[in-house]
DNA sequence: CTTTGTCTTAACAATTTTGTTAAACAATCT
DNA sequence: AGATTGTTTAACAAAATTGTTAAGACAAAG
């Protein structure tokens, strides 16, 4: 057997892992059904990754990473003027998410049934919010000292653009059958759906 | 042991399944923790609710009956104006949640971990989508006609005013820590939380 | 005060699930 | 080839967890 197909094996498993623990959290998943899915014995899962809890471990790290980049993206382009700037945060972290439809439950979940974890996502998350200080509510607030925006609290309005971006993908599955036409073609009520997140955020913005 | 005594074990242990499940999920629950919990052996249990599952579906219905109720919630009082009434909508369903936290994560789970029972919200939901078209959406398009407010499509309202308002608390626990000073003192934070809600979809709505 | 049905306890059974091990097997290096 | 190292398999062990049962305690009703 050559690198190439053991690491095959392992990613693999990985992919079974991500599956499994994401569809149905660490508690419900089985090694023995991510094994199965990956098509090994489960006593390979357990050579290659020892305990089922490291191999939660990778999955769990992984998806951290990738929240806390979708976070950052609500920043936007710095180089943009500051309404592009928001705007394009808007999309491209919505569109994040779009790419990643269940990471955030996934990851909420984690961190309130297991809060120990918290930290991890607080050490990610604490350079985010640096960011927004430094850098952000300043500009802000020369906009709004220039009267070109209305004056806010910048942690305000990220909370409203996760809120609007995630509940959107979060709430999805229980949504679509109660809203009819609205959310029967996914793709276009998704294009349909950021525009309005947007146009949420904008109006909040701009000065009335 | 009289009656009293009987319907206060039966309860007992029904606070202590409701506690169980929604801080772990059905997986994670352990009908031993919750006996323990509820001071009865775990025999006791399985003699009042014969299994785990006839357990947590007793919960279940009780939560989706108030997920529900909280949806109905956001639509407010139809003999207020157009614009006093959504905005009551926002502020109602905000309080509602308020007193129960958990509720969407736990609903949210529970539709997409087992999807079978779906249907059940489903039903309850097909309700209030009624409501809506029936009532609301005829209101606003002849407020909008009056050029009061903007033409939108209430669908749409209602999925920002649900995310902004669940989001707060499906959230808190991971922003709680990154945010500092804003999130420190809980219920401070909901009232600037519950006004900024009501402030963005009021914009939303109004004419410019 | 006996009968009836309900409640309680403790021990146990069945199953599921994670994890281990020893031996077979394959690949690689000298 | 022979030794060494790493991989795979099948069977097994251990633990946890849900659920059952038999025997008896207890309260209520006749």
């Amino acid at each position: 057997m050559d690198k190439q197909e053991r690491q095959n094996k392992e990613s693999e498993i990985l992919a079974a892992a991500e599956q499994e623990f994401i569809a149905k959290g660490y508690d419900g998943a089985r090694t023995t059904s991510i094994a199965q899915a990956a098509g090994v014995t489960h006593a390979m899962l357990h050579y290659y990754f020892r305990t089922k809890e490291q191999l939660f471990e990778r999955i769990v790290d992984e998806k951290f990473r990738v929240m806390s980049q979708s976070m950052l993206a609500v920043f936007g382009d710095p180089n943009l003027p500051i309404l592009e700037r928001i705007k394009g945060g808007i999309e491209a972290h919505f569109d994040y998410i779009a790419a990643n439809p269940e990471l955030p439950r996934f990851v909420i979940n984690e961190i309130i049934t297991r809060p120990e974890r918290y930290e991890l996502l607080h050490r990610h998350a604490g350079v985010i919010v640096s960011n927004i200080y430094d850098n952000l509510q300043r500009e802000i607030d020369a906009a709004a000292e220039r009267k070109e925006i209305e004056r806010l609290d910048i942690r305000m309005l990220f909370i409203s653009i996760m809120s609007l971006n995630i509940f959107t993908f979060v709430a999805y599955p229980f949504m679509q059958p109660i809203m009819g036409a609205l959310m029967a073609d996914r793709n276009k009520f998704l294009e349909e759906r950021k525009r309005e997140n947007i146009e949420t955020i904008m109006r909040r913005i701009k000065r009335q």
